[in-house]
DNA sequence: TTGATATTTCCAAATATATCGAATAATGGA
DNA sequence: TCCATTATTCGATATATTTGGAAATATCAA
């Protein structure tokens, strides 16, 4: 993952409906849920919400699926692995760090890339 | 952790300067660097590191200390977990969901939030 | 085809954020 | 005290984001 995806990604979750229906969405699980429920559960006009998940889909965060008239957009899970990833990449320096493991909460998946 | 201060903390992240300058104190580890060797790494003036480095700080995402002239900032890791923690909270309504654990990669103490 | 539903695109206005030079503050050494 | 070093605050400017109504697009059913 590189740094201008991951910055797009932040700042399309460092805002109050989006992260709202970000954790809508991963509450929803892999099902998802419609556009339309989304606008209804957080409250905005369905322009302002079509705006807002289109920012959610441009970062990767959110797939969006056409189910007859509504399109259903679902939590991306791997991208928020990859997110954290990227940001505690070389934790540390390598060096095992804090004795009560308040660092570094590495398990060996997070050390890598996704 | 309510909502504004994710908020904060995601929109601190979400800038190419923090989000570099973040990265470098994850990989300084509990000791942190100074002001100066941040602005100088990430190459921006003093004055706009300033302000940075206070988005960072204000978002609970860094502690700063004093040392003779120097201030230096080290990476809260707490801040990183607990934002975890309130993204992925109840995760899949809280059902094992997919079979190869691609999402609600939950190791025990994710779930709560802390 | 016509009408109802679900969503997106377009637009302009309001709001928020980033930038960096100059001025200000805090520290420590000669 | 006087000076050099380190960092922050201030202020003006440039850029980006959020908002929601109206119009456009897509789907389905009668």
């Amino acid at each position: 993952m590189e740094a201008a995806a991951v910055i797009r990604a932040l700042g399309a979750l460092a805002q109050e409906h989006r992260l709202a229906v970000y954790r809508l969405l991963v509450q929803a699980g892999p099902e998802g849920l419609p556009a339309g429920a989304l606008a209804q559960a957080v409250g905005v006009p369905g322009s302002s919400m079509s705006f807002h998940l289109a920012q959610l889909a441009n970062a990767g965060l959110v797939t969006q699926r056409r189910q007859s008239r509504s399109i259903i957009y679902a939590a991306d899970f791997a991208a928020m692995t990859a997110l954290m990833a990227y940001m505690m990449e070389n934790c540390c320096g390598g060096v095992p760090c804090l004795p009560d493991d308040s660092c570094c909460l590495s398990t060996p998946e997070t050390k890598d890339a996704v």
